[in-house]
DNA sequence: GTCTATAGGGCGATAGAC
DNA sequence: GTCTATCGCCCTATAGAC
């Protein structure tokens, strides 16, 4: 027998989920969420820094791939094309278990904490597709269209949850970049 | 003489700002600002729902006005030109002291927990912009369009702040407006 | 104005894995 | 032996309840 359960951080995770869609997010203590993980408050802390990554840890993960992504696309293509093929990757990634992850944001979408994180994790998000830009040798706007590309995906993320059946993730980011360009084109 | 000295809101500000400059923001409890403003740490909490308020209280406030802004151009006026020209009044506004403002956005860049609630700021925008086109009868994207449009306000914000001297505010929001632009056109 | 629950972190002890 | 994950008890500060 392993003196350890094995995953702690996978079983921190899923008593997290239940106890939120129980009691909501507020009510839940760190406390409830490790003893029901089978660890203590303390141990808890070694897995995820505060409260709130319990329920991004492994969502928007992977930041240095996002920046590869970006920058391995051929100098031929534009950087519209290699930031938006970048996110269709991501998006369909993170849209493997749909169901999961509308409840995920159910969570998210109930608490005005769990959406300053989740604008936290958009805006490394951004940092990262700014980063994988400047390694394309755009560096000019960087910052600005790493900035608006994840607000478009974001916004594609969201309505790809809630379609049924999910539309293709491809076609929501195209249709939320449309939306932009025909608004600045007024 | 007055019972209490006027303006408690505004001592605490100045108190927050000078604490923080010298020791960090996070060396500094809500319990030394209120001793340096003269107050109690209860009344600290009675003006400001939280620590970090105390640097976004008058900032970029008036939400309701920025709907009203936007909701106020006659019909022929484009979305657009509602929006930015909403912006525009705003960011003249608020860089009426831009000395000041960049040494709070100093602070603010220098911490992870003031950088969040700074986007929750911009995000509280984003929702009256699009409240004031839902208003205008241009209800379908507006949402969308209100994130967008309050990242260009931010973009073009802080690049008003660090420009010396500091170039009409009208002008950064367009350029900020023109990057999204360019980028969607290629 | 006082009191309390909780977040979050520091440090050392412990006990299995290697 | 070393390394690493856990625990337990310490503390302070936030934030809200009374």
């Amino acid at each position: 027998m392993p003196r350890w359960n094995p995953d702690p951080q996978e079983r921190l995770v899923t008593a997290a989920v239940e106890l939120f869609r129980q009691h909501g997010y507020d009510a839940v203590t760190v406390t409830d969420i490790a003893e029901k993980a089978g660890l203590t408050r303390r141990s808890f802390f070694r897995h995820f820094s505060d409260k709130r990554e319990v329920l991004f840890a492994g969502s928007h993960a992977n930041l240095p791939g996002i920046t590869r992504l970006v920058e391995e696309y051929p100098p031929d293509v534009t950087a519209r094309d290699a930031v938006m093929g970048a996110l269709i990757q991501v998006g369909e990634y993170l849209l493997t278990d749909p169901a999961a992850q509308a409840l995920r944001q159910d969570l998210i979408d109930g608490s005005p904490e769990l959406k300053e994180r989740e604008r936290t994790k958009l805006a490394d998000m951004a940092a990262a597709l700014a980063a994988g830009l400047v390694l394309r040798g755009t560096p000019a706007d960087a910052h600005s269209i790493g900035v608006f590309s994840a607000g478009i995906f974001h916004s594609a993320y969201v309505r790809a949850l809630r379609s049924h059946p999910a539309d293709s993730f491809s076609d929501q980011l195209h249709a939320s970049a449309a939306v932009i360009a025909r608004f600045l084109a007024e």
